[in-house]
DNA sequence: TATGAGCGA
């Protein structure tokens, strides 16, 4: 829009409707702005002038009260998210303790080494060390449960039962508590079984629960990875193990794969959701898996 | 196409 200049002159000024970048900018002729303050009372002052609509040129003080210390401005939701009832490991922290937790949560993906490698095997002369475990079974004690000749500590179906790290820092205070409810001297180890909270089964009929509940995942596309399977089931329930199997050759992903469950029940159900599931453009297959033979 | 690797006291 362009003003007729002539006619502007005739009567007042209009200042304010003339265009900024028309090289009509007349703000020079006014005083600088002056900023005062803040002060104590975190009170700042500004003073400016400027032409008003009737082209007079007038001062304009502007006082604000500013944050003394910049405070972090929590949005509404966020103010609403701290209300939220906590659940998971963080139901013993304090109300508005802990923002966020690192899960306590531990899944197995197998992957000891790239497929594709070899380990090397440097054999010393007269090394015979292997000989010994030879015909030794005795040797075989499960460092878990400790018993002998059956399995590794590593295949130990009581594996999950294993002890927590000491001193674990979001360990809950119910485990200290109820040690020394036993009347266990400070720091004593509490096998899992006899913490508080745990399910009190008959001693010899503990339940099983380590390589039970797999479940076998078929037609997966080749790009499909253990975590990407994680992410897929993890919402079942706890997953203890993840495993696609992958071709040593070429490194690509056979199609198929595993997925093992803490909980029967949650195995269950995401046989039944996901069987028939469409996962990158294919239909998957998911059923329980016949065990491992070894 | 189709039921898993690896390590030992």
């Amino acid at each position: 829009m362009s003003l007729d200049k002539s006619a502007l002159n005739q009567t007042k000024l209009r200042w304010g409707e003339l265009d900024e970048d028309d090289g009509e900018d007349l703000d020079f002729l006014l005083p600088p702005k002056q900023v005062i303050g803040p002060d104590e009372n975190g009170i700042k002052k500004v003073i400016e002038y400027k032409f008003n609509d009737d082209g007079d040129k007038v001062k304009i003080t502007t006082t604000t009260r500013v944050r003394k210390l910049a405070k972090a401005r929590l949005s509404k939701k966020a103010v609403e998210r701290r209300n939220w009832a906590k659940f998971g490991d963080a139901v013993h922290e304090d109300v508005g303790s802990r923002l966020t937790m690192v899960s306590t949560e531990e899944i197995l993906l197998e992957r000891p080494r790239a497929p594709g490698t070899k380990v090397e095997e440097t054999k010393l002369p007269g090394d015979n060390l292997a000989q010994l475990g030879k015909g030794g079974a005795v040797l075989m004690v499960c460092r878990t449960c400790g018993k002998k000749g059956d399995h590794w500590t590593s295949r130990c179906p009581y594996k999950d039962l294993a002890p927590q790290p000491e001193g674990f820092i979001d360990k809950p205070a119910a485990a200290d508590n109820a040690a020394a409810a036993a009347g266990a001297t400070k720091g004593a180890y509490v096998p899992p079984s006899m913490r508080a909270g745990a399910e009190r089964t008959g001693g010899s009929d503990m339940r099983r629960r380590n390589e039970e509940n797999s479940v076998r995942v078929t037609n997966l596309s080749e790009d499909t990875r253990e975590p990407d399977l994680l992410e897929l089931f993890r919402t079942f329930g706890q997953v203890s193990r993840v495993y696609v199997a992958i071709d040593q050759k070429t490194g690509v992903s056979r199609g198929f794969g595993f997925v093992n469950f803490v909980n029967k029940e949650d195995a269950e159900r995401a046989i039944n959701k996901l069987n028939g599931y469409g996962y990158d453009n294919l239909i998957l297959r998911v059923e329980w898996a016949t065990p491992r033979s070894n």
